[in-house]
DNA sequence: AGAGTAAAGTTGGAATCACAACTGATGGCC
DNA sequence: GGCCATCAGTTGTGATTCCAACTTTACTCT
């Protein structure tokens, strides 16, 4: 089998094997164009959509000049969701976090005016964050509140406490998790290696049956995982 | 500006505005590679290139003979991962859900041994399952339980009662998320687009702090979102 | 010896041509 | 009318060639 396969299939797949068993190890050089089409015996074009994959997928990383290797993929940081503590999730890593804050008032798209059980259009406050490690972008969350809530002199950072203080009880939140590309200007500001995926959580704060905030967060699939902690299901477990 | 950006990048743009604008509907046809060369007035490659970074975004999908359409993205289908009711889930939006359950005994790989807290090559009690809807292969799981805990009589997909059953009091669960390009066999199983990613899931169930089964979860980016409901943080909130 | 320059090699973008496999539609034949 | 073969159009793959921008290395000149 196998044989009628594309050509830069046969590449692909040698390559791929050779990184993920170690043969080549992060930071080696990979084979250059011209090199595989004489290693391998294909044309110019194979050679290269072969390389375009394995970069795609973030197994290697070209550089104009230079030529590829094999990716560094340092362990994925998790990111404590049930807590969100970013800055707590970094410090433990031993990275410096700090964040970028922009707040003006928005009327709602449609999407968030479902989320948050108002009309579309309705004034909203939008606060735009951008968390760095270490100065670098890596993390993006627009966030969301019908304006009734928001006093505008607390640290917009603080939606619990903010909105606890206006005597609103928060008592659970929902995230929706799932990848996607990246927008063109997500790509630019967390400045994305091509082929990378986002992770793109929408989390609802609710106070009883009411959504009270929410917000998209934007996470690099490369550099981060999510970690939840739930209680075990128990009981009224049906069959899957 | 973006005047020097390359040639391909114009038609991505401009297809992707009108996809995204709602003046491709889905299903809409989009130009041919040589109306594309005409209409943009650029040449093959470009048209080539730009038809295939849209459908790795997902925004369209190519089929010989055919042409691309716009892709039919129907709302992702939430799987509620707190309670991982797979067939809840399924039948909830009116899909019918069958899975394939094949169990062995294998020797525990490094990452697993760690998961679990045990010796590297210790035995383990490893279960394959494959999801489907409507016979269609949705998602994977690969489960191990270090062999003490496994009876072998039960029904293997009832992690909770059976290991309940076997005097163990599961406390918690872990999830780790992230998403990846999926490795050959994923692609395969799952008959996956080229260029859509998977979301992996690592689960851990605890009984104190004890973990007595972990497993990977295996779902397609591009038909499924994980829904989470978590506990408000309140009280400790430390600043972010 | 040190600094600056030239050359070789590499990637990413691009044009052009070619071919196999496939789809959809047309038209002819029974 | 119904069936089948043909044909134009399209995608996916591939070869070949070229060029701009960049990196690294080696060399030359002061």
């Amino acid at each position: 089998m196998a044989n009628s396969d594309p050509v830069y299939l046969r590449v692909v797949e040698d390559l791929r094997r050779q990184i993920t068993e170690g043969l080549l190890q992060p930071g080696a050089p990979i084979p250059s164009r011209h090199q595989i089409t004489r290693k391998y015996g294909v044309g110019e074009t194979a050679a290269r959509h072969a390389l375009r994959v394995l970069a795609q997928e973030g197994l290697i990383i070209g550089r104009v000049g230079s030529g590829h290797r094999v990716r560094q993929r340092p362990d994925l940081l998790p990111l404590h969701r049930a807590q969100a503590h970013f800055s707590t999730d970094m410090h433990a890593v031993g990275r410096r976090p700090t964040c970028d804050v922009k707040t003006d008032s928005a009327e709602a798209r449609p999407d968030i005016a479902v989320r948050l059980r108002i009309a579309a259009q309705s004034p909203v406050t939008r606060t735009r964050i951008v968390y760095r490690s270490d100065g670098k972008p890596v993390q993006l969350a627009v966030s969301y509140e019908p304006i009734v809530y928001n006093d505008g002199t607390d640290d917009i950072t603080q939606v619990a406490h903010r909105l606890g203080g206006n005597g609103l009880k928060l008592t659970e939140v929902t995230e929706h998790v799932y990848a996607r590309v990246p927008q063109p200007v997500e790509s630019d500001v967390l400045d994305l290696p091509a082929g990378v995926h986002v992770l793109h959580v929408e989390r609802t704060h609710w106070a009883g049956d009411k959504p009270v905030e929410t917000s998209d967060v934007i996470i690099p699939c490369d550099q981060f995982r999510l970690v939840y902690t739930l209680p075990a299901p128990y009981g009224e477990q049906t069959s899957r």
